[in-house]
DNA sequence: TAACGCGCTGACAACGTTGTCTGCCGGGTC
DNA sequence: GACCCGGCAGACAACGTTGTCAGCGCGTTA
């Protein structure tokens, strides 16, 4: 910028005039700036800039996976929220490990991002207290935050989508339905097993539960198990998209009767056809972008809890005919 | 840092210190610090020590859509190098629009990422030559810069690819071979187009190509009108994992051989399970990745380009038999 | 005892911007 | 002719760090 200026015959400060736009500066010298400026190939030093003026431009976000459909599709819409408003996007993964969620959050912290959206791996987020006092604005996404910390929170209707789920396969007559999870310590996998657990009443019984990573050798082998029973499963609902493809892998041709949570690409094209309790993870990331930019934009009323409906998608694997 | 110090009652130097593990200061004086730090909530701002520094610890990635599978799979392979380097990942997707290709790089060079992925949009990227001479390194990744940029690319093997799809269908007695794909501007469509066209040889019928956007009203349209054909294709060849899924809609049960380029999970539960030529993105976005390290650590050579092989996994799909 | 070295600490400038304030100059008004 | 006003331009400080260099006190050495 020195250089620009020294170039075009003018003051340091001209030339901050003219590459922010700013008024007050006579035509002709802004059109030398500007020639200045493209001979040397200058651009602004965005550090020095939010270094000068506190706003970074920037927002966090959090999540378990990129790779995983669910959180691709959440951070393409935060993506499009934070640029559409000025704004740039950094992210990381935290592969479901509480240390690396708390290390990516205090690093984008140390970034002075302007806000943060995090989708939890753990279950303390006391660390956030300092950060939460200075005045960052928080969005909790799919998980809430654990005790003692209050914030935005953006989730689905868990419990309620397994219990319609239930519903839909107690509808076509199965009585004895198992539920493939990942481990209760997750927000989604212990609301989910809490809807499937009230849908069923009277009928639950712990010996259909498996929840173990998804992985094929233990799904298999926990459906060999139940369906070793003297009055096995005929039906199945598993707990998120991971566990609905390796159930169909494990299963492996058998028919039994499935409802699986989260909605995935080609769930029209197996045979049968898998009906699913769908999410929208592009309507929360929006939802969750957008009421961070309201804090941004100052709004200070007390936390929101927001809970987005799912939706159950019959298309036929939930009503295969239980047998007798 | 001002307020640490002086709740610490020492100087701000010792405190910059202390933060950085530099030697060099008392333990107990140290101590002293880190327990003023904890009680005021301190958090060093990056920005500021980027200013100083001149190095953001910052790597720009720009790719198509994270919410594309492929993308994904790059995207989180990137972010597991780039952290694993005790760097940042800024992204953004491009949405294929060359503007907003070119748009994300020049925000993130005006935040002075200290390199960049980019898998490209657009056609023209003169417009990096400025970052480039001023030592910014820059990989290009599933595509090549456009004329005039020469720096270090990583693709996969398009064309073999193509044409091994095509042997593979060719070798099950199929003559008449479609191609769905892309609009031949984007290089891997054109590159696989190649690699068809080529294996083809004298078979090669331009009435069997459609490259239009992946809507199903399209496919469907084209797939009929081939169909209809007087001498019909017996076999089809996807240019993508979006095609692929389009076209297995669009063939709505209809048993056709097919080869599709990308892997896509479930590929192997669709009935008949479904042959594709299989890129690895995350080798790819590792590689690229790797590459910038490499150069970030001051290597200096001429720009690589690295081809990164596929390979054929024959499912089932390419095996159906020609007609007659 | 003077000189020296070493471990520790602090003062100061600099990184590249932007906000504030002041200054210059030409033209219009009384 | 004295005054003021508005458009334009520049000087300077400040943002929060870190690199450089200087200084202080204490123990060791000649």
């Amino acid at each position: 910028m020195k250089d620009v200026a020294s170039a075009a015959g003018v003051a340091l400060k001209t030339v901050s005039r003219v590459v922010n736009g700013e008024p007050g500066v006579h035509p002709a010298t802004a059109e030398r700036v500007r020639a200045a400026i493209d001979r040397l190939g200058y651009r602004r030093n965005e550090s020095a800039r939010v270094l000068r003026r506190g706003r970074t431009a920037t927002v966090g976000l959090v999540i378990e996976d990129v790779a995983d459909p669910f959180y691709a599709g959440l951070s393409r819409a935060v993506e499009d929220v934070v640029i559409g408003h000025g704004c740039l996007l950094l992210s990381g993964s935290s592969g479901e490990e509480p240390g690396r969620e708390r290390e990516l959050v205090e690093t984008f912290c140390a970034r002075r991002v302007d806000g943060l959206i995090v989708v939890p791996a753990g279950e303390d987020h006391t660390y956030l207290r300092p950060e939460l006092e200075a005045g960052t604005p928080v969005v909790f996404a799919d998980r809430p935050p654990g005790a003692g910390i209050d914030v935005d929170t953006v989730l689905a209707d868990n419990a309620g989508g397994a219990g319609e789920a239930i519903r839909h396969l107690m509808g076509h007559g199965h009585r004895r339905i198992a539920f493939l999870g990942d481990d209760p310590g997750i927000f989604t996998a212990a609301e989910r097993l809490k809807g499937y657990r009230e849908a069923l009443g009277g009928l639950f019984d712990e010996r259909l539960v498996s929840m173990r990573p998804p992985s094929l050798e233990a799904v298999r082998a926990d459906l060999a198990r139940m369906l070793a029973l003297d009055d096995p499963p005929s039906a199945l609902f598993t707990g998120n998209g991971r566990y609905t493809v390796t159930a169909l892998r494990a299963l492996d041709g058998r028919r039994m009767a499935l409802v699986g949570f989260d909605d995935f690409e080609l769930a029209d094209l197996l045979t049968p056809r898998v009906s699913v309790v769908a999410q929208d993870p592009a309507w929360m990331g929006r939802v969750a972008a957008e009421l961070l930019f309201r804090r941004l934009r100052g709004d200070s009323g007390p936390p929101e809890h927001i809970e987005l409906p799912v939706r159950l998608i019959a298309r036929g694997s939930g009503e295969l005919l239980a047998p007798g």
